[in-house]
DNA sequence: ATATGTGCAAATCTTTTGCAAATTC
DNA sequence: GAATTTGCAAAAGATTTGCACATAT
Protein backbone atom coordinates (compact mmCIF):
# COMPACT_ATOMS: atom_id res chain seq x y z
CA UNK A 1 0.00 0.00 0.00
CA UNK A 2 2.83 2.26 -0.67
CA UNK A 3 1.60 5.75 -2.50
CA UNK A 4 5.07 7.23 -2.78
CA UNK A 5 7.08 8.08 -5.93
CA UNK A 6 10.03 7.26 -6.39
CA UNK A 7 11.95 8.85 -9.72
CA UNK A 8 15.53 9.35 -10.42
CA UNK A 9 16.42 12.51 -12.12
CA UNK A 10 17.87 10.36 -14.50
CA UNK A 11 15.12 8.20 -15.44
CA UNK A 12 12.12 10.69 -15.29
CA UNK A 13 13.94 13.76 -15.52
CA UNK A 14 11.74 16.88 -14.76
CA UNK A 15 8.93 15.35 -16.95
CA UNK A 16 5.86 17.12 -15.90
CA UNK A 17 3.78 13.65 -16.09
CA UNK A 18 6.22 11.45 -14.19
CA UNK A 19 3.98 10.62 -11.45
CA UNK A 20 1.25 12.86 -11.60
CA UNK A 21 3.75 15.50 -10.56
CA UNK A 22 2.96 18.92 -12.29
CA UNK A 23 4.59 22.20 -12.19
CA UNK A 24 2.29 25.75 -13.33
CA UNK A 25 3.24 27.81 -16.09
CA UNK A 26 5.70 30.08 -14.32
CA UNK A 27 5.05 32.89 -17.43
CA UNK A 28 1.24 32.89 -16.71
CA UNK A 29 2.00 32.60 -13.43
CA UNK A 30 4.15 35.96 -13.31
CA UNK A 31 1.88 37.94 -15.54
CA UNK A 32 -0.92 37.20 -13.44
CA UNK A 33 1.14 38.96 -10.63
CA UNK A 34 1.67 41.65 -12.80
CA UNK A 35 5.02 40.86 -13.23
CA UNK A 36 6.94 42.85 -15.90
CA UNK A 37 8.02 40.94 -18.81
CA UNK A 38 11.43 41.46 -20.19
CA UNK A 39 13.35 39.88 -22.82
CA UNK A 40 15.87 38.42 -20.51
CA UNK A 41 13.32 36.96 -18.10
CA UNK A 42 11.54 35.24 -20.68
CA UNK A 43 14.52 33.94 -21.57
CA UNK A 44 15.58 32.57 -17.88
CA UNK A 45 11.93 31.39 -16.70
CA UNK A 46 11.82 29.52 -20.05
CA UNK A 47 14.91 27.75 -19.15
CA UNK A 48 14.02 27.03 -16.03
CA UNK A 49 11.14 25.63 -16.91
CA UNK A 50 12.14 23.12 -19.18
CA UNK A 51 15.28 22.27 -17.52
CA UNK A 52 15.65 18.70 -17.41
CA UNK A 53 17.65 18.92 -14.19
CA UNK A 54 17.98 21.15 -11.36
CA UNK A 55 20.12 23.98 -11.44
CA UNK A 56 22.46 26.32 -10.30
CA UNK A 57 22.90 29.65 -11.08
CA UNK A 58 25.87 29.65 -12.92
CA UNK A 59 24.47 26.98 -15.16
CA UNK A 60 21.38 28.93 -15.66
CA UNK A 61 23.54 31.90 -16.96
CA UNK A 62 25.98 29.97 -18.78
CA UNK A 63 22.95 28.40 -20.73
CA UNK A 64 21.31 31.44 -21.02
CA UNK A 65 24.87 32.87 -22.59
CA UNK A 66 23.75 30.48 -25.41
CA UNK A 67 20.72 32.16 -26.68
CA UNK A 68 21.85 35.80 -25.30
CA UNK A 69 25.56 36.54 -24.93
CA UNK A 70 24.69 39.80 -23.70
CA UNK A 71 23.34 38.40 -20.35
CA UNK A 72 24.82 38.94 -16.71
CA UNK A 73 25.53 37.12 -13.17
CA UNK A 74 23.68 39.53 -11.65
CA UNK A 75 20.55 39.51 -14.17
CA UNK A 76 20.50 35.74 -13.56
CA UNK A 77 20.48 36.31 -9.66
CA UNK A 78 18.28 39.06 -9.63
CA UNK A 79 15.79 37.04 -11.61
CA UNK A 80 15.81 33.66 -9.31
CA UNK A 81 15.39 36.30 -6.19
CA UNK A 82 12.33 37.73 -8.24
CA UNK A 83 10.93 34.13 -8.53
CA UNK A 84 11.79 32.95 -5.26
CA UNK A 85 9.66 36.05 -3.72
CA UNK A 86 6.70 35.62 -5.86
CA UNK A 87 7.00 31.57 -4.35
CA UNK A 88 7.23 30.17 -7.92
CA UNK A 89 10.72 28.35 -7.77
CA UNK A 90 12.23 26.11 -4.85
CA UNK A 91 15.60 25.93 -3.71
CA UNK A 92 17.63 23.42 -3.42
CA UNK A 93 21.28 22.58 -1.78
CA UNK A 94 21.20 18.80 -2.76
CA UNK A 95 22.98 18.14 0.74
CA UNK A 96 26.25 20.37 -0.75
CA UNK A 97 27.21 17.79 -2.74
CA UNK A 98 29.34 19.74 -4.23
CA UNK A 99 29.84 22.84 -3.13
CA UNK A 100 27.85 25.27 -1.49
CA UNK A 101 25.89 26.60 -4.31
CA UNK A 102 21.92 26.45 -4.60
CA UNK A 103 19.88 24.66 -7.17
CA UNK A 104 16.14 25.69 -8.28
CA UNK A 105 13.41 24.14 -9.66
CA UNK A 106 9.97 25.56 -10.50
CA UNK A 107 7.80 24.69 -7.78
CA UNK A 108 5.64 21.33 -8.31
CA UNK A 109 1.88 21.05 -7.75
CA UNK A 110 3.25 18.45 -5.17
CA UNK A 111 5.84 18.97 -2.74
CA UNK A 112 8.84 16.39 -3.08
CA UNK A 113 12.44 15.56 -0.93
CA UNK A 114 15.29 15.01 -2.39
CA UNK A 115 17.44 12.40 -1.75
CA UNK A 116 21.60 12.43 -2.63
CA UNK A 117 23.82 9.64 -2.37
CA UNK A 118 26.94 10.66 -1.00
CA UNK A 119 29.12 8.70 -2.87
CA UNK A 120 27.85 8.78 -6.19
CA UNK A 121 25.83 11.51 -6.30
CA UNK A 122 22.70 10.42 -7.75
CA UNK A 123 19.38 12.46 -6.90
CA UNK A 124 16.22 11.25 -6.68
CA UNK A 125 13.05 12.56 -5.79
CA UNK A 126 10.67 12.03 -3.27
CA UNK A 127 6.52 12.57 -2.73
CA UNK A 128 4.16 10.50 -0.57
CA UNK A 129 1.51 11.06 1.21
CA UNK A 130 2.96 10.57 4.18
CA UNK A 131 4.94 13.22 3.41
CA UNK A 132 1.34 15.74 3.00
CA UNK A 133 0.22 14.55 6.15
CA UNK A 134 3.45 15.64 7.92
CA UNK A 135 3.15 19.07 6.28
CA UNK A 136 -0.22 19.33 7.34
CA UNK A 137 0.20 18.07 10.95
CA UNK A 138 3.46 20.27 11.21
CA UNK A 139 0.93 23.41 10.11
CA UNK A 140 -1.48 22.27 12.24
CA UNK A 141 0.05 21.49 15.58
CA UNK A 142 2.39 24.74 15.30
CA UNK A 143 -0.24 27.18 13.47
CA UNK A 144 1.97 27.37 11.24
CA UNK A 145 1.55 29.21 7.60
CA UNK A 146 3.61 26.69 5.10
CA UNK A 147 5.52 28.56 2.53
CA UNK A 148 8.01 26.24 1.59
CA UNK A 149 9.09 23.00 2.70
CA UNK A 150 12.88 21.71 2.00
CA UNK A 151 12.95 17.59 3.11
CA UNK A 152 16.49 16.66 2.00
CA UNK A 153 17.66 12.93 2.80
CA UNK A 154 21.38 12.58 2.37
CA UNK A 155 22.87 8.96 2.49
CA UNK A 156 23.78 5.78 0.23
CA UNK A 157 21.64 4.31 -2.54
CA UNK A 158 20.68 1.14 -3.27
CA UNK A 159 23.71 0.54 -5.13
CA UNK A 160 26.48 2.41 -3.47
CA UNK A 161 25.44 0.64 0.17
CA UNK A 162 26.57 -2.58 -1.02
CA UNK A 163 29.60 -1.85 -2.48
CA UNK A 164 32.82 -1.51 -0.02
CA UNK A 165 33.93 2.00 0.47
CA UNK B 1 -3.55 11.80 19.09
CA UNK B 2 -0.71 14.03 18.52
CA UNK B 3 2.62 12.79 19.28
CA UNK B 4 4.76 15.23 18.15
CA UNK B 5 7.09 17.72 19.60
CA UNK B 6 6.57 21.95 19.06
CA UNK B 7 9.45 24.01 20.52
CA UNK B 8 10.46 27.42 20.57
CA UNK B 9 14.56 27.65 20.68
CA UNK B 10 13.75 30.33 23.20
CA UNK B 11 11.14 28.80 25.50
CA UNK B 12 12.47 25.38 25.33
CA UNK B 13 16.23 25.99 24.36
CA UNK B 14 18.53 23.18 23.68
CA UNK B 15 17.07 21.27 26.84
CA UNK B 16 18.18 17.59 26.48
CA UNK B 17 15.39 17.11 28.55
CA UNK B 18 13.06 18.81 26.64
CA UNK B 19 10.88 16.48 25.05
CA UNK B 20 12.73 13.96 25.06
CA UNK B 21 15.45 14.98 23.01
CA UNK B 22 19.45 14.07 24.03
CA UNK B 23 22.19 14.87 22.50
CA UNK B 24 25.28 12.04 22.77
CA UNK B 25 28.38 13.60 24.53
CA UNK B 26 30.38 14.31 21.55
CA UNK B 27 33.51 14.13 23.56
CA UNK B 28 32.78 10.60 23.84
CA UNK B 29 31.30 10.01 20.65
CA UNK B 30 35.18 11.32 19.36
CA UNK B 31 36.95 9.26 21.78
CA UNK B 32 35.21 6.25 21.00
CA UNK B 33 36.09 7.09 17.20
CA UNK B 34 39.65 7.26 18.19
CA UNK B 35 40.00 11.11 17.46
CA UNK B 36 42.85 13.03 18.71
CA UNK B 37 41.69 15.70 21.35
CA UNK B 38 43.01 18.24 21.28
CA UNK B 39 42.77 21.75 23.24
CA UNK B 40 40.77 23.73 20.46
CA UNK B 41 38.86 20.99 19.64
CA UNK B 42 37.88 20.27 23.03
CA UNK B 43 36.62 23.89 23.48
CA UNK B 44 34.69 24.25 20.13
CA UNK B 45 33.02 20.78 20.88
CA UNK B 46 32.07 21.85 24.45
CA UNK B 47 30.93 25.00 22.73
CA UNK B 48 28.41 23.21 20.36
CA UNK B 49 27.37 20.66 22.42
CA UNK B 50 26.14 23.20 25.48
CA UNK B 51 24.81 26.09 22.87
CA UNK B 52 21.32 27.45 23.45
CA UNK B 53 20.85 28.09 20.19
CA UNK B 54 22.33 27.43 16.90
CA UNK B 55 25.76 28.38 15.94
CA UNK B 56 27.10 29.36 13.23
CA UNK B 57 31.01 29.58 12.15
CA UNK B 58 31.38 32.96 12.92
CA UNK B 59 29.46 32.69 16.06
CA UNK B 60 31.13 29.97 16.90
CA UNK B 61 34.92 31.52 16.46
CA UNK B 62 33.65 34.86 18.60
CA UNK B 63 32.84 32.72 21.50
CA UNK B 64 35.78 30.37 21.24
CA UNK B 65 37.83 33.54 20.92
CA UNK B 66 36.42 34.23 24.51
CA UNK B 67 37.98 31.34 25.75
CA UNK B 68 41.32 31.29 23.78
CA UNK B 69 42.05 34.54 21.83
CA UNK B 70 44.30 32.65 19.49
CA UNK B 71 42.08 30.38 17.68
CA UNK B 72 41.54 31.07 13.67
CA UNK B 73 38.40 30.70 11.90
CA UNK B 74 40.54 28.23 9.64
CA UNK B 75 40.31 25.78 12.65
CA UNK B 76 36.63 26.59 13.02
CA UNK B 77 35.95 25.69 10.13
CA UNK B 78 38.11 22.18 9.94
CA UNK B 79 36.81 21.30 13.51
CA UNK B 80 33.24 21.80 12.31
CA UNK B 81 33.94 19.13 8.68
CA UNK B 82 34.99 16.99 11.04
CA UNK B 83 32.34 16.30 13.82
CA UNK B 84 30.23 16.83 10.25
CA UNK B 85 32.18 13.72 8.87
CA UNK B 86 31.79 11.95 11.79
CA UNK B 87 28.14 12.64 12.19
CA UNK B 88 27.78 14.19 15.11
CA UNK B 89 26.73 17.45 13.92
CA UNK B 90 23.46 18.18 11.49
CA UNK B 91 23.79 21.27 9.35
CA UNK B 92 21.02 23.63 9.50
CA UNK B 93 20.21 26.40 6.96
CA UNK B 94 17.55 27.82 8.72
CA UNK B 95 16.11 28.93 5.58
CA UNK B 96 18.55 31.26 5.08
CA UNK B 97 16.26 33.57 6.85
CA UNK B 98 19.82 35.95 7.45
CA UNK B 99 22.53 35.09 4.75
CA UNK B 100 24.02 32.19 3.47
CA UNK B 101 25.91 30.70 6.46
CA UNK B 102 25.26 27.31 7.87
CA UNK B 103 24.49 26.61 11.27
CA UNK B 104 25.39 23.32 13.49
CA UNK B 105 23.90 21.39 16.14
CA UNK B 106 24.90 18.54 18.13
CA UNK B 107 23.01 15.64 16.50
CA UNK B 108 19.75 14.12 18.38
CA UNK B 109 19.02 10.71 19.58
CA UNK B 110 15.44 12.05 17.48
CA UNK B 111 15.64 13.67 14.26
CA UNK B 112 13.82 16.90 13.68
CA UNK B 113 12.67 19.61 11.72
CA UNK B 114 13.40 23.38 11.84
CA UNK B 115 10.28 25.86 11.08
CA UNK B 116 11.38 29.34 10.51
CA UNK B 117 9.01 32.65 10.37
CA UNK B 118 10.20 34.64 7.48
CA UNK B 119 8.71 37.57 9.19
CA UNK B 120 9.93 37.19 12.88
CA UNK B 121 12.68 35.12 12.40
CA UNK B 122 11.68 32.46 15.33
CA UNK B 123 12.89 28.91 15.15
CA UNK B 124 10.94 26.14 15.95
CA UNK B 125 11.88 22.54 16.16
CA UNK B 126 9.70 20.01 15.58
CA UNK B 127 9.96 16.10 15.90
CA UNK B 128 7.22 13.62 15.68
CA UNK B 129 6.12 9.96 14.67
CA UNK B 130 4.98 10.81 11.67
CA UNK B 131 8.49 12.18 10.79
CA UNK B 132 10.02 9.03 12.07
CA UNK B 133 7.46 7.16 9.71
CA UNK B 134 8.57 9.20 6.54
CA UNK B 135 11.94 8.50 7.22
CA UNK B 136 11.62 5.16 7.16
CA UNK B 137 9.33 4.90 4.07
CA UNK B 138 11.77 6.74 2.34
CA UNK B 139 14.93 4.15 3.26
CA UNK B 140 12.05 1.38 2.41
CA UNK B 141 10.90 2.58 -0.48
CA UNK B 142 13.92 3.55 -2.29
CA UNK B 143 16.48 1.08 -0.51
CA UNK B 144 18.08 4.05 0.70
CA UNK B 145 20.93 3.99 3.67
CA UNK B 146 20.16 7.31 4.87
CA UNK B 147 22.46 9.42 7.18
CA UNK B 148 21.49 12.50 7.49
CA UNK B 149 17.80 13.72 7.44
CA UNK B 150 17.18 17.70 6.95
CA UNK B 151 13.66 18.95 7.05
CA UNK B 152 13.51 22.81 6.81
CA UNK B 153 9.72 24.79 6.89
CA UNK B 154 9.44 28.54 6.15
CA UNK B 155 6.00 30.46 6.39
CA UNK B 156 4.96 32.65 9.30
CA UNK B 157 4.48 31.56 12.52
CA UNK B 158 1.06 31.83 14.47
CA UNK B 159 1.26 35.13 15.61
CA UNK B 160 3.25 36.79 12.53
CA UNK B 161 0.72 35.27 9.82
CA UNK B 162 -2.78 37.01 11.64
CA UNK B 163 -0.49 40.99 11.34
CA UNK B 164 -1.05 42.28 8.46
CA UNK B 165 2.03 42.87 6.27
C1' DA C 1 7.65 59.90 -19.94
C1' DT C 2 8.43 57.39 -16.12
C1' DA C 3 9.39 53.61 -13.71
C1' DT C 4 11.85 49.52 -13.84
C1' DG C 5 15.51 46.40 -15.42
C1' DT C 6 20.35 45.59 -17.04
C1' DG C 7 25.44 45.31 -17.64
C1' DC C 8 29.57 46.19 -15.67
C1' DA C 9 32.87 46.19 -12.19
C1' DA C 10 33.76 46.17 -7.66
C1' DA C 11 32.52 44.63 -3.14
C1' DT C 12 30.88 41.37 0.28
C1' DC C 13 30.21 37.21 2.64
C1' DT C 14 31.37 32.51 3.62
C1' DT C 15 34.42 28.90 3.29
C1' DT C 16 38.88 26.68 1.83
C1' DT C 17 43.87 26.00 1.26
C1' DG C 18 49.26 26.02 1.29
C1' DC C 19 52.76 26.22 4.27
C1' DA C 20 55.88 26.74 8.25
C1' DA C 21 55.54 26.38 13.19
C1' DA C 22 53.34 24.14 17.22
C1' DT C 23 51.11 20.29 19.49
C1' DT C 24 49.73 15.54 20.48
C1' DC C 25 50.46 10.73 21.08
C1' DG D 1 60.08 11.59 16.99
C1' DA D 2 56.55 11.03 13.70
C1' DA D 3 52.20 12.28 12.52
C1' DT D 4 48.69 15.47 12.98
C1' DT D 5 46.84 20.03 13.93
C1' DT D 6 47.16 25.04 14.01
C1' DG D 7 47.63 30.05 12.74
C1' DC D 8 48.34 33.02 9.25
C1' DA D 9 47.54 35.03 5.01
C1' DA D 10 45.97 34.54 0.75
C1' DA D 11 42.62 32.47 -2.46
C1' DA D 12 38.42 30.72 -3.94
C1' DG D 13 33.44 30.34 -4.59
C1' DA D 14 28.89 32.29 -4.47
C1' DT D 15 26.14 36.15 -4.30
C1' DT D 16 25.14 41.20 -3.94
C1' DT D 17 25.37 46.14 -4.96
C1' DG D 18 26.05 51.11 -6.93
C1' DC D 19 25.62 53.42 -10.80
C1' DA D 20 24.98 55.04 -15.58
C1' DC D 21 22.58 53.37 -19.52
C1' DA D 22 18.76 50.68 -21.78
C1' DT D 23 14.07 48.91 -22.02
C1' DA D 24 9.10 48.21 -21.03
C1' DT D 25 4.58 49.96 -20.35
Amino acid sequence: MFRGVVATESQLGRDPNAASITRPLLMKELAARGVRMTAQRRLLVGIIQDSPRHLDAATLLEIAKKHDPRIDRATVYRTIALLKDRGLIDELDLMHLEGEKHYYEAKTNRDHGHIACFRCGAIMEYASSSFERLKKEIAQQSEFEIRTVRLEVGGLCKKCKRRPS
